[in-house]
DNA sequence: CCGAAGGTTAAAGTTAACCTTGAGCTCACT
DNA sequence: AGTGAGCTCAAGGTTAACTTTAACCTTCGG
């Protein structure tokens, strides 16, 4: 199939393909005689593959090293290690989600216990200094898009 | 106080400060006749409030329009909004990574279970056509850093 | 045969959130 | 007075993941 279509089976951008391809993170494609790009049907796959483990996570950097080659060569050992690794880094986001929330909620449950019967400045004086019981943790590695 | 001492207290860069101040983000801040900038004790606090902010999924440009000028001046209406808003968001982004989770915990089990049994590339074929059940769903917003 | 739709490339632009660099003050100390 | 740490500014660099642009082919329908 031509990229076109790719990218409507994908809902990707052409460009994007394209780009895939240019950082050696796609390898799935032929050329025909004109030039045009030919894909085959796994291509559907791995991108899907691409963009859900994006959302999970990955970087388009890890996905080239665990996506290497030919799909059919994966290394289970180390792809495990990184699916388990990243699982882990899941949890850890989780955890600071959960932190953040936490920290989100008690900060309107504080504003809203004190409503207008105080002035504004004396309240935002008592609000900051609630703030910032834990740490401001450093700032992780990243995360999705 | 001066930058160096802030940014020690803050754990943030000196050059961090100078840019939330570039970006209109932080205004708590005076100069003394040499020039040098001069913060008050309040400017910690908020820096660690940015920085929790941050991680709890605010943009800077998000924080810019919710600490406005001076902080005795919040909205309650506004900015409780604004945070009860993005615990929704918070809340939508643990969704998410649940699913990504589970996903990868899926994917990993799906390897597991034909170890080397079987071929390599069969068992790609049967891991890739496992996968993508759920919908490459629309990439989110943004996140962390 | 013509025009529109879709393909190709290389190169430059985009966004967020900073960091680095360089050149030049200022301060505290000895 | 000299030295080194710390401050200032403007401007340019960085990274990731794309998109946009421009200039030019190819294919298809009428």
């Amino acid at each position: 199939m031509k990229i076109g279509e790719l990218a409507q089976r994908t809902g990707l951008a052409a460009s994007r393909i394209r780009f895939y391809e240019s950082i050696g993170l796609l390898k799935l494609v032929e050329r025909q005689a004109n030039g045009y790009r030919s894909y085959p049907e796994q291509a559907v796959l791995v991108l899907n593959l691409i963009t859900t483990a994006q959302q999970a996570g990955f970087s388009l950097d890890e996905l080239r090293t665990l996506l290497p080659q030919d799909l059919t060569q994966w290394e289970h050992g180390k792809l495990l290690d990184t699916l388990q690794a990243k699982v882990k880094d899941i949890e850890a986001l989780e955890q600071r989600l959960a932190q953040s929330k936490a920290h989100l909620l008690a900060l309107i449950d504080e504003i809203e216990s004190k409503p207008d019967d105080i002035d504004c400045a004396t309240n935002a004086k008592r609000v900051l200094s609630k703030m910032n019981l834990g740490e401001p943790s450093e700032t992780p590695k990243r995360a999705k898009k």
